[in-house]
DNA sequence: TCCTATCTGTCTAACATCCGACAATCTTTT
DNA sequence: AAAAGATTGTCGGATGTTAGACAGATAGGA
């Protein structure tokens, strides 16, 4: 990789917009492009942190797994956003495991290294903050839809939410390519496989969603609302 | 209340223990206590947030609401703890909903008054920090119970963090008073009352447990730890 | 002190969701 | 192009949890 389109690319990350060029060169001198396959992971839980990422390409799914095998979903990644950085406020191990959905770009920084960056550079401190509120909020509504929300609420939900995030609106309709496979679905929204298809299924036939392995075409928003009031 | 009593009062929370007495003292400026009813709340929902608090004596739940008045208990506070500090992250209104359990003693604190003393106190930047840390900890691993654990595993798994945080040794038991009341630990394991009430009462009868309504006694530890294995 | 609220304890029926099973379809590998 | 593997779709039975109902116990206010 050439070391001037890793710059662009450091320049693009929400986080880095406005720092000046001399900035961004330090930047760039602590940190480390990485390539990852598909499936591939890029930490693991109970791993010592040592390193904060950002997303250029692809899709990472944060994991946590339980004694007995199961899989639960914490959080999908889209480019252009932070991940790991639980290690600036964790000393110890991570408590996650973070995987590549898909062919990855990743952009590595050292603990350390990062940490003293946000010192000198107070600006950036204050949107960081501002992150970590965001994602305490994420939490806690994530904490609030297990315990209010029926599974096919929590499944609307998040469809809701993936067309937000990463939707395209194509007329009338909302496009999201690619989607996700069904016990991912139901990994992230704590219910089973089967529950995930049988939901999909039935909006499906309402002509209020449409889907297939690789989309999901949201036709009726306003009944999808509805469902989750 | 007598100026003397508060600043003894400041001194004794976690978060300001070392701080000299020229900085306790402008903390004692800025600051407000306040006597809180039994069943009062100390701030609502969708109130702008102005204050974080501190909390010296009485128990503090921090409660949502779902649209069809069911509640939902975030977290708990004890003496010593710092709550509402979420102000300092979002800018606008209040998620939650902060209620005295029983009459309790406050001590409030103007957010952007809080901030600026931050800001010149860099150590207590970074105890903050690590607060912020282990509320996201404290969150995501709420999430993980949820989905991975059935109801009698989340009240088992309730009643050994309440025994930690607020429990007695005595001989090989453990005492935690006050208890809850039923409904409370229902809110805060999401299930029903009726629930709690079954896996109690199963756990009493096998010799595990002991429990009224005023305390908790934790007779078996070990037998309670094989349940969540 | 009595009276009223609230809380506990215990049923049973209804319900949501899971789980195993298996066929059909799509994807990847060889 | 064939074979192996992964994903989707659809059953029906098993299971955990809720919700309603109501009696008895306890606490708090007049």
């Amino acid at each position: 990789m050439a070391e001037k389109s890793k710059l662009w690319y450091l320049e693009n990350f929400n986080l880095f917009k406005g720092l000046n060029s001399e900035k961004l060169e330090h930047l760039n001198k602590i940190t480390n492009m990485k390539d990852i396959g598909k499936n591939q992971p890029i930490y693991f839980a109970k791993e010592p942190s040592n390193s904060i990422f950002f997303l250029k390409k692809g899709r990472i799914k944060l994991t946590r797994t339980s004694n007995d095998g199961k899989e639960m979903i914490l959080g999908l990644i889209n480019p252009g956003e932070l991940f790991g950085e639980m290690s600036i406020y964790e000393e110890n191990e991570r408590t996650d495991f973070a995987l590549a959905m898909e062919p990855a770009l990743i952009c590595a920084i050292n603990k350390e290294e990062f940490k003293k960056f946000i010192t000198e550079n107070t600006e950036l401190n204050l949107k960081l903050t501002r992150l970590i509120g965001l994602r305490i909020k994420k939490y806690t509504e994530r904490i609030e839809e297990l315990v209010f929300k029926d599974a096919a609420q929590r499944i609307i939900s998040f469809m809701i939410r993936l067309a937000d995030d990463n939707g395209k609106q194509l007329g009338s309709d909302v496009f999201v390519k690619p989607f996700l496979k069904h016990q991912d679905i139901a990994n992230l929204t704590a219910c089973s496989r089967q529950t995930v298809n049988s939901v999909l299924t039935d909006l499906r036939e309402k002509n209020i969603i449409d889907f297939d392995r690789r989309k999901l075409v949201i036709k009726d928003k306003d009944s999808l609302l509805k469902f989750i009031s």
